[in-house]
DNA sequence: TACTATACCATGATATCCCATATAATACCA
DNA sequence: TGGTATTATATGGGATATCATGGTATAGTA
């Protein structure tokens, strides 16, 4: 599981860590790296391990070429993701045309999100977290957590 | 599986490099190259391995042999698809007859969509995959992907 | 012979591998 | 508990291999 943030440094090419942390509940049986894509809902890159994405592709995927339907979301999904192995030291490097998305320049943040996790600039993160807490309390999410779950916290 | 996007040149003799990362998905062991024909969709190229388009015939075959729709999906798809074998370092050579159907000249762009690929001209993608974007976020993702699980069709 | 298609070789750019180093985290020991 | 040694990890840069691409040579065909 994905847990926490990591804020490291993209050098020159374009490699940056990926978290010793993350790279241990990264599946690596098919495929020693991750899966990267633009985010729909951010300004930010997910991330996810293959077989996850095979889960993904399984579910879009079908031998019909004569199906209308699906066609855009396999297209926008699986044409827009990246196979970004590992180097010798669990780096991956990152493709322009997502730090360009992403807005990442020399520094990017890693956010766990329990399955998958993001890849953000760091401030656009940090602002975005603020208005997350902020729509949090507003809600009362946290009784809502509480209430739904068996933890004493 | 076949994932990502990538540009190449087309040289002079309707030579194109498959891009390394899909031959790595390429299944060789019957024939070392790939399936191609005209997308029925779209104005691009179909592309998959040989044992994809076995699994093809085989479910073709299952069809009622006297109906009609059997008769035209066998013909239009197996007596219009070409095989194109690797030259030694990983190239196809493609027909005239796709090259035109595609609109291709200099350039085309290999898209991946999981178990197999399409070519396209680099342009005619751009504006195709922004539409779709377009249409995904309209739809909301999440929800696609999971009702995209139980689907039949 | 001319024309096409396939096999073979060459090269430059790019990405990958490998080694070095600094810093942070952990373990070890007094 | 405090301080030191050891390991793990993030980061940097140079060497190496891979890959896309262009060209030439050879074989097949009409």
């Amino acid at each position: 599981m994905f847990l926490s943030q990591y804020t490291y440094k993209v050098d020159n090419k374009g490699r940056i860590s990926v978290p010793a942390d993350f790279r241990i509940s990264i599946n690596t049986k098919s495929f020693n790296g991750i899966i990267a894509f633009r985010s729909y809902k951010f300004k930010a890159i997910e991330g996810l391990d293959f077989e996850k994405m095979k889960k993904i592709a399984d579910s879009l995927d079908n031998l019909d070429f004569f199906s209308e339907s699906k066609n855009d979301i396999t297209t926008s999904i699986l044409s827009d993701s990246y196979k970004l192995p590992f180097d010798s030291e669990g780096r991956i490097c990152l493709p322009n045309e997502l730090l360009k998305f992403a807005d990442i320049k020399s520094q990017a943040t890693f956010v766990g999100r329990g399955s998958s996790f993001q890849i953000w600039n760091p401030s656009s993160f940090k602002d975005y977290l603020q208005k997350a807490r902020k729509n949090i309390k507003k809600k009362k999410l946290s009784l809502i957590i509480k209430n739904t779950n068996n933890d004493k916290k």
